[in-house]
DNA sequence: CATCTCACTGTATGCGCTTACAGTTTGTGA
DNA sequence: TCACAAACTGTAAGCGCATACAGTGAGATG
């Protein structure tokens, strides 16, 4: 790392004006053959790699999209440095009633599809987690390097995405919100869960119990506004509803306290619906034979829990492609009209609730 | 987006100079209070985002950290453009014999922890995936904009590595390699399956069938020297051992044909176990009794098999952060020599081979 | 009241590249 | 052989910011 070579150092060694060695590299038709071979040997043999800063100036684009979601909460743990740790190998019995860490695979999954399209584009893809107080200086800090930025709603006030959408367009994910200028990408939510509701009664379900998430979810606001609907005229089905987090934690808490059982419990999402699951389990009653339980979100523990999992299937890995794709559909054309793109879902239907 | 506001539009609009308004930005207090509540007061009235190229190419830095791993290869499908969907439900039922996607749960992880950290230290990350022939234009790509890249072994061929290591530092993970000069963060593989096979020789375990991973792949390569270590002066022990390529499916279709049964088969991954326990319930084999199954990894749905799955617990996320920690000390200090460093592993005993 | 400090602020330069434009070479037809 | 177009290459002007250095003015000092 000496010193970093640049277009001017290739130039001098290959004999040309920077001007050649940049247009060998950006668009090696408009140069002669010859030439080109003399610059792409002096690259090689100095190690030259062009500063994305520099192009991006010049270019006024940076050519990456930012992507920002709501943050793994700071980990306290592993403040130290691990300077020279020479491995080591310790044994654990793993309880099975230890709670796992709340792994969100939905974020991974939408990053993954971020991640495929964007290169796909000729993007680069940055990501940021918000963490706390600091949320506001790592938007603004990341607004500064991107073409375009996507955020999951409700992660970021709306003050702050005005302000740096005057800057690069802006796509706010899983939300439908008409209110502003955004462009949006959502799933089905509502009729994912209707159709959801629909199947367990078509299975003879008498007595539900619906167990929602947070109340400033929208996704779960509009999930059980879809078991609302699939409701609607069957006045003999018996209703009841709590309120979960989201958990595997609190959907076990929960499922472990019912009494008596209703014929299916509908979760709005697959977290809570494992906890019901693993609480069945300890109760040691038949899933579905005394009870159904369904789920939302198509993680992939559903498909390994047992019984397996009958859920809505949401295209996460999608749901990030299809960011990408808006965002670089604004970038060619900044003009066109706010849009709100809604994707379809899927309901798998598995053992525990067939 | 009519036209992104500068520094010169802010110290206009303040009445100040740019300089005035880079130190607000920078260092705050090195400006009267006065002249500091005016520049910000332009700030926000006009939206102003720093550029970070601009800023990059100043300060000779970016404050971005780079990571890259083995892409999720090309995805074929899903090439159309969303444009305008509206949304729709399907419904399918999901035979528990389809073949799961296999999701890389590993470099999520690696990802999580890079993030995490990089964020702490006041960098960003910029995330990239290989993909076959776009391999070297996307490391080439990414080395332009970051100050330092981690890399996952195996990854990069090392003329490439080399070629960018003269730009900025290189961190490989997952490798031990002593023959360059890069930093590397790895872990404690042969230690760990050594570990773990002498659980299953104490367990009781007197023939022991292992399944490895592919040939190429060097943390195979060690956790089949661990194996081999644990047995050694044991004799009395019958081995065998087969390749599979860390699939689920390679490890099941392995696992249906085998017989006789032996004691114990030990896996070099978890994907590999998972199959193997999806052939022995559909042979209904009881596992442990009939036979012990242990993997190699700790991805989270070995958690929630059927037996749950004993196997090594590596710490991913810990690599992803002692990656960017590798990386930071190096930028601090260029002139450090190579560091290897070693993470721990543990044996985390469940079900299928407690 | 002149001089000197100190705390700020402004001026000017360059970071490494892209690209419009001008200049040069080569090839072609008359 | 000469004029002219086509193909290529060089020149020069920024892109938006950080920062060394040079002011500037107010208060402190003698």
């Amino acid at each position: 790392m000496a010193k970093a070579p640049t277009v001017y150092d290739v130039a001098e060694r290959a004999g040309v004006s920077i001007a050649s060695v940049s247009r060998v590299l950006r668009s090696p038709d408009s140069v002669k053959e010859q030439t080109r071979e003399r610059v792409l040997e002096a690259v090689r043999h100095l190690g030259y790699v062009p500063s994305a800063n520099a192009r991006g100036l010049a270019a006024r684009r940076t050519n990456v999209i930012g992507l920002f979601f709501p943050g793994h909460d700071d980990v306290a743990g592993s403040e130290g440095q691990l300077v020279a740790a020479s491995g080591g190998v310790t044994t654990v019995r793993d309880d099975p009633t230890t709670e796992p860490e709340t792994n969100n695979f939905y974020f991974d999954e939408v990053l993954r599809g971020a991640e495929i399209e964007a290169w796909r584009r000729g993007f680069a893809l940055m990501v940021a987690a918000g963490r706390g107080a600091s949320r506001e200086a790592i938007v603004n800090d990341i607004a500064g390097r991107v073409d375009g930025l996507a955020v999951l709603a409700r992660t970021v006030p709306d003050e702050l995405l005005t302000h740096v959408a005057r800057r690069i367009p802006v796509v706010v994910l899983a939300a439908t919100r008409g209110t502003d200028a955004f462009d949006h990408v959502s799933v089905n939510n509502a009729p994912g869960m209707r159709a959801m509701t629909e199947h367990v009664l078509k299975a003879g379900a008498r007595s539900l119990l619906y167990i929602a998430g947070p109340e400033d979810s929208p996704d779960d606001a509009e999930r059980l506004q879809g078991f609302r609907a699939a409701l609607d005229g069957n006045a003999e089905v018996a209703v009841e509803l709590v309120r979960g987090d989201f958990s595997r934690g609190r959907g076990r808490e929960i499922a472990l306290g019912i009494d008596p059982l209703p014929d299916a419990i509908v979760c709005s999402n697959d977290q809570t619906a494992l906890g019901v699951l693993d609480a069945m389990g300890r109760r040691s009653i038949s899933v579905p034979d005394d009870v159904m339980v369904t789920g939302f979100d198509g993680i992939a523990a559903g498909r390994h829990s047992s019984p397996r999992l009958t859920t809505v299937h949401q295209p996460m890995v999608e749901l990030g492609r299809a960011a990408i794709q808006a965002l670089t559909a604004r970038l060619d054309d900044p003009s066109m009209d706010a849009r709100s793109l809604v994707l379809p879902v899927q309901v798998v239907l598995r053992e525990s609730c067939p």
